[in-house]
DNA sequence: CTGAAAGCGCTAACAA
DNA sequence: TTGTTAGCGCTTTCAG
């Protein structure tokens, strides 16, 4: 079944269905509406290898680095919900946790001569992602710093540490302590999400009158990381009444570290996550935390990539969006 | 950059670096040798979508049907573990939710040239997948029945089931609840995970002498079926003493309605879920679960593929792995 | 507005 | 063992 059988059966060229199958100038309605109905009839699809070797594939990649974080379908879902009912079909990219593995994932999906490229939380090296760029329109996601290859979308991660740190000041905290994802390379240290939280909750306890009180714990963005920030900052001798968490994820290992500790949330210390995932909802946890709005953040991934897809030179551009506070039950007034 | 420069830079003809490129017969090591060299040298990568015109992608896709759903990753990280190393590339469709997005994926897929299928999970009737599967290699993965079309590879829910039923018989329980995915479609009566387990409870129930004590409801594996599954239970004459919900997000909301109830885990209830996903895992949850071995899984998956592909003819296989029981602090001994 | 014909990069028959 | 050649299904000039 290929574009051949259509045409005969329409009785017209194959360049004629090629017109119609991509919306393309110089097709008669006439013509359009009896190529359409060949195709219907016969049940024709046309083969996205063959199209890829001229023209384009219709296929969008996703990258993601870890399909566990809750926080990332969010995301996905705004982007596929963007492109249903264009002819472009999203693919993803499985675990790439590493400059390697993303290496490789992006690589295949130039390969397979994808459209266009939507890298989300990359760790590459900016660098890499200016030559990816280069080759195909791309969009990278969460990564903040500008580039004039590839467009961004972020959330605001300064505006939102500063809802954190302002809810626990308003609840009467003073001793708020952090607990981020250590970070070295010098590129990923001025881009990456985490480090901006972390800017973020300095800038925000300054501005309330508290840089005495900074406290900041490297760990990392896992359970471990959090349950290991925990037990540090709970050996100090004025144990912080609140704990922002950088990730849920890591908020779920202070909750360990805390009821080993036999204390309890948010009675003896209050605690906060970021991320709003399906963990921080659940009754049983009910973890303040702050919205990433990812739906959003996919669909405009998804816009821009579309127009720079249609518009290879035009300007790049950034768009940020701004995070939101959930307020649940693991934050409460400081005790006296 | 194609096959033509690599060829001209070796000083060899085009068929020449396709062997090597796939390592097909009929290339001496010398001339092996001399194209690598050239490939490396000149940083050369084979376009997939040409390949795909003649022979293969080497691209799998795998359709999984919710990415939120935390016991997927696991099958995912099977199958491409088991890829790695070799020239094929996995890839994701996005969540498919429900027969018409499970057709758009699948057929993307294939009209993508895609070598093999993996299909997690699908809720379309089997004719369809036997029609995939006709087109190209195909393994399902989690659902029960055989084909002559495509292999399959599923955990065996039945004794999963018991092995629940077991462990609270065992701990003096006799009334013990299942709050089942309510299913009507024939087909997926026969073939779904879901009512394998439900199943497997009643037999398991019957073996152990408490036939009578059976007790199921019906609802859906969502966090919200879970929540009105065990109002339901609760609001029994005789109130079950444990309750065995058929995925661990069922049990997340059996957990919020048992809360309301005032009604705490283990000492007043048991509770166990199904899946033994990250949120069983969580100190504060703690649940009693049944593990499915999803790497195992996915990579039985991965290997039966590649099987297929290399034979298309031979007789489909039928791989049945076990589950095991992972005791958490959810259950203990029935009260009196 | 329509169609004929020349490839896109690669593989697979077939010849040498 | 090697190379020549004819396509795979589609898009895209370029004539008509």
């Amino acid at each position: 079944m290929t574009i051949v059988d259509v045409a005969r059966h329409a009785q017209v060229s194959t360049t004629a269905v090629s017109k119609v199958l991509r919306n393309a100038y110089g097709a008669s309605p006439a013509m359009r509406e009896k190529v359409q109905r060949s195709i219907a009839e016969l049940g024709y699809r046309p083969y996205a290898a063959a199209r890829g070797l001229r023209g384009q594939t219709y296929t969008i990649g996703i990258m993601l680095p870890d399909i566990r974080n809750p926080f990332f379908p969010d995301i996905v879902d705004g982007v596929t919900d963007w492109f249903t009912d264009t002819d472009y079909q999203v693919l993803l990219g499985p675990g790439c946790n590493g400059e390697e593995a993303e290496a490789r994932v992006t690589e295949a999906m130039i390969d397979r001569g994808m459209d266009g490229l939507i890298l989300i939380a990359p760790v590459s090296p900016r660098s890499h992602l200016e030559h990816l760029a280069n080759l195909v329109p791309t969009v990278v996601v969460g990564r903040h710093g500008h580039s004039p290859r590839y467009d961004t979308v972020v959330d605001d991660d300064l505006t939102g540490a500063s809802l954190i740190v302002d809810h626990l000041v308003d609840l009467g905290h003073r001793r708020i302590a952090h607990i981020e994802h250590l970070e070295t390379d010098p590129t990923r240290l001025a881009e990456m999400p985490n480090t901006l939280r972390t800017e973020g909750y300095r800038r925000a306890m300054s501005a309330r009158g508290l840089a005495d009180e900074t406290d900041v714990v490297s760990t990392s963005y896992t359970q471990e990381g959090g349950y290991l920030g925990a037990q540090q900052l709970l050996a100090r001798e004025q144990r912080p009444t609140a704990i922002f968490a950088g990730a849920d994820f890591v908020a779920m290992g202070v909750l360990e570290a805390l009821a080993e500790a036999k204390l309890s949330v948010p009675e003896d210390i209050s605690l906060t996550g970021y991320d709003n995932t399906s963990f921080a909802a659940l009754r049983s946890i009910s973890l303040t935390s702050v919205d990433q709005a990812g739906h959003a953040i996919g669909g405009n991934a998804a816009r821009l990539l579309l127009d720079r897809i249609t518009d290879r030179g035009r300007p790049t551009v950034q768009v940020k969006l701004s995070p939101t506070l959930i307020v649940r039950n693991s934050t409460a007034p400081a005790s006296k």
